[in-house]
DNA sequence: CTGCCGTGACACCCCAAAGGTATCGAACAA
DNA sequence: TTGTTCGATACCTTTGGGGTGTCACGGCAG
């Protein structure tokens, strides 16, 4: 059973003349009856009424009528939704990021997406590195906004951009005063550091930072993740070192100031499996690659 | 595009191994891989991942799996329909008939034809013998059992019942309280007859028996149907001539009673297009030709 | 009444496309 | 490395849809 001949069918059942119908389908008159003839043995039913020169449509042909209309229509919407999934114009993109990443360009790159995939519903959530690369690996999202960047032969990688660390300080800290930090004279300070597993991690980072400039931290605070670093800053518990894009959402109780010494900055890294080649993710990937040149050079 | 395809397409989306997909459908492996690589090509779009050994669905494939389920649904649905319609056991028939049919045998072959066919809608309209012809001729209608029968080559005829016709009385009548009625005692009676249109009609059998039995009616009252006679007999207007089967039905200011003299008696027929061949018509026919075998011989 | 016209059905031919077999090539396991 | 699994490709055969020519039947005009 093809389309076609429903296609045929409905011509036929439309124009009520073989000849008209067969005209308007752009085929011979006699391909045509052969195929109406062939529907009605499918179907084993008496499609149409022939007797005299007069066709008519039977009840069952009535009701064949319908159901030919609805399923070509069917058809068509199949093909436009497809088309429109396939070319990644719709459907569903599943986004994850650091929660670090929610204050700065991340945003924006997800605004400038969404202006030019309007119908791609996106999913986002906010979640520590070492589940970004977990989930990505167990595909349970596209596309992960990390860092620093996941290592993985099994994902395509776009830098977003580079920042430079900064320290974010409680506001009753007696260092929130000093004109100018340096990164060394906080040998005597608690850290809150983040995450807390896997290690190596961002912490890492830090306590490397902290070696460079001579000295280990007095005390730590790990964390799981950078809200709850920066939630322990503001009541007090001690200072944390964050990236620079963080400073532009003002937080009661936490004051942020850049520091000299080493400072090995941090980037922010879109990350997506490479054998994922869905227009969605393509097309986001794309996103990034103009942002971030647009952005930063 | 053919069903067929969309059918191979879901059994590998099911599947999601073209070798188990192929088995399941009863055809080898290569072919079924071409049609799906055809699909592809034919809407535009990758519909399945194939990287590494595991395949998956894309998400257009998805959207395309749901809407391919409901066509073949919906085609399935459409042969069934389409078949139930063609054999006769769904559909619809329009049944008319004069208004003395309701109160004899037509109730009964209605509850036969309706007994064997509970699926076909039955549509029932009352109506006088002229309006019949035109509505069989128009198409207006399926079926038309009349009283007496229609003289058309078009038509397609079946006996239901013959019966004698009887005296429809005023009950305040004289002559109701007579033992024995003869038809040539009727000279001064008011005779109420019907159809007034067009003649000659039912009216003018009855104007014969009067001929025959040496009088002409002093007084002549023509109503459109029998249904208004009758109301006039019952407000005492006067008598009528009507088939014996409508005095099952008893109706206050009505007395029947049989006359002797010269009956030619009526009978009912149940006619169709010659050239309406719709199973459900033939089956209304053989169900009143076996209906009629029944109970009259 | 006859012959022409309109219309659908039938006969025959050709080619596109679907199915089959054999085989290849990549990926994974032993 | 080799063997195995699985989808893709190549090539052949067959099915079936479309085209042309023609017939058969009913309607209509001359």
């Amino acid at each position: 059973m093809d389309f076609r001949r429903l296609r045929y069918f409905l011509a036929v059942a439309e124009e009520l003349h073989f000849g008209r119908a067969a005209t308007r389908l752009e085929i011979a008159q006699p391909p045509l009856s052969r195929q109406i003839a062939t529907l009605e043995k499918e179907v084993g039913v008496q499609l149409f009424d022939r007797s005299r020169s007069q066709i008519r449509l039977t009840q069952a042909g009535m009701v064949l009528q319908e159901h030919a209309r609805q399923i070509l229509e069917r058809l068509d919407a199949a093909y436009r939704e497809t088309k429109a999934v396939g070319a990644g114009g719709a459907g569903r993109l599943r986004i994850a990021f650091v929660g670090s990443a929610s204050h700065g360009v991340l945003p924006l790159l997800i605004k400038s997406y969404r202006s030019s995939y309007p119908d791609v519903e996106l999913a986002l959530s906010a979640v520590n590195n070492a589940e970004l690369h977990r989930a990505l690996i167990s595909r349970e999202i596209d596309i992960a906004v990390a860092r620093p960047e996941l290592r993985d032969d099994e994902f395509r990688r776009e830098l977003l951009c580079r920042e430079k660390l900064i320290l974010a300080l409680p506001d009753n800290s007696r260092l929130a005063t000093q004109s100018e930090l340096r990164f060394a004279d906080l040998a005597n300070e608690t850290f809150v550091l983040y995450p807390r597993r896997p290690r190596p991690s961002y912490a890492d980072v830090v306590l490397g930072i902290c070696e460079k400039e001579g000295f280990a931290p007095a005390r730590l605070e790990l964390t799981q993740d950078f809200q709850s670093a920066i939630s322990l800053v503001s009541v007090g518990v001690g200072l944390s070192v964050v990236p620079e894009s963080v400073s532009v959402t003002q937080r009661p109780g936490v004051i942020y100031r850049p520091y000299s010494g080493h400072n090995p900055g941090t980037a922010l890294t879109v990350h997506s499996r490479l054998d994922n080649r869905a227009p969605q993710v393509m097309n986001f990937i794309d996103v990034t690659r103009r942002f971030a040149r647009k952005s930063h050079g």
